[in-house]
DNA sequence: CTCATCATTATGTACATACTTATACGGATT
DNA sequence: AATCCGTATAAGTATGTACATAATGATGAG
């Protein structure tokens, strides 16, 4: 802040953002378009446009052509939250990470899998059920089911210094999925594994990979009771 | 597609997606600089930059400057929840919404909401029960502590026809907030409210919503058995 | 050999300009 | 009054240019 410099994108949305939250722009409300805000702030349509485009992404606009640009009506509705990479949200911290294969096979999956991988028959496909560890305490139980028909070095591969997770990272792009939270009742296995009473209730993240059509993996994640995901935005 | 004109930034995405997927750049992996590919793809620089700019924000790439582009090693870490608008959410599934307010007093909040919104002292705010029904079937309950510091006109709000959610939106700035997903185990009374088993894994959504550093709002929400929140990436 | 310094380089940002696209609105037609 | 349609408008996109910033790697002084 050297005193002037003509106006970044960031301090357009600065300035933006303190219009709504004092109310000069109220929800619901048209702001002015972005030519006028241009001149008035002095700086060049292009940089109000970067600035309002990326409140609209974050949720706090709504832009439409030709209607103009709005305060949103309700503007916290998303949120990001960071699927954890289980090595790195472990060492971060300070804690010895360290996973175990309990279960490895090749296993017909059950309808439910092998309708989130697209696969018609059930022929076996690899089964994986690893625990990860947070200083020795069970972090997060995980259960995997792997297209063996998409990525067939997996039934070579040992997981014995990379976790299962880790391998497929390497070995085969992933380009998108699918993502499902949900609470769940831990099963006497689950509590057993996660060292929990039966029945408590545990966060469960479902997720199936893809790489363009197929579909690589599809995985459960049961974390420990306690476990918190959370954000800011 | 009617054959040709220049690469939209949308475009370049896709290509630059297709190489990731196809291998042909592998995680890790440098890919060409922007002035390269502009040249190589026949378009202006800017426009790669956004669109490599674009996959950066989503996390497929990963960019330092002078370092350069690479292929991020983690693909898929970040995956965006949108929170669930109770009453938008019920009405475009086609159900009726419905809510009915079961608690609604003035009382001191215990330590941690005192905390969370930074309010020192130990005197009576606006304190909130509320259970939202989706076809007269409970969906979620919701507890509230709004900092009637900050809002004193939620004191005098009457939340008949206007759900509490919905009278804070409309009447005070939102600007951020923390979020928080957990799972937890049914509560007798959560139980009864939401008619499922005492003990049942139920999902857990806190939030606290602030407006610059005003501390506005505090909310639990919990969800009915087996409510899923999902997103694909 | 170590550390500071500086040129180099790739991304990042700002701008003027021009053109494209979606769509709200008002006017014409039924 | 309802429907259709053209047009003006505001956002969206593309480009060339210029300069800013950060990080790397080489150079040179101590």
């Amino acid at each position: 802040m050297t005193g002037d410099a003509r106006l970044s994108w960031q301090a357009v949305q600065e300035i933006v953002r303190q219009r709504i939250r004092q109310r000069i722009w109220k929800p619901g409300d048209q702001i002015p378009h972005e030519a006028d805000l241009a001149q008035e702030l002095g700086c060049a349509r292009a940089t109000v446009n970067r600035a309002l485009r990326g409140l609209a992404d974050a949720g706090l606009l709504e832009r439409r052509r030709k209607a103009g640009t709005r305060v949103a009506l309700n503007p916290i509705r998303r949120a990001e939250f960071s699927i954890p990479l289980i090595r790195e949200e472990i060492e971060n911290r300070g804690e010895r990470f360290d996973f175990r294969i309990l279960t490895r096979e090749m296993r017909p999956p059950p309808p439910d899998i092998q309708a989130r991988l697209q696969i018609g028959e059930d022929a076996p496909i690899l089964y994986l059920q690893t625990l990860y560890m947070a200083n020795h305490m069970p972090y997060v139980f995980e259960t995997r089911w792997v297209n063996t028909r998409a990525v067939p070095a997996a039934q070579e591969a040992r997981f014995d210094t990379m976790s299962p997770n880790e391998w497929l990272v390497r070995e085969v792009a992933f380009d998108g999925g699918d993502f499902a939270l949900s609470a769940i009742s831990a099963s006497t296995q689950e509590a057993f594994i996660l060292g929990c009473s039966a029945g408590a209730g545990l966060l469960a993240l479902d997720r199936t990979t893809r790489n363009g059509r197929q579909m690589i993996t599809s995985v459960r994640l049961v974390f420990h009771a306690g476990y918190r995901l959370h954000t800011r935005a």
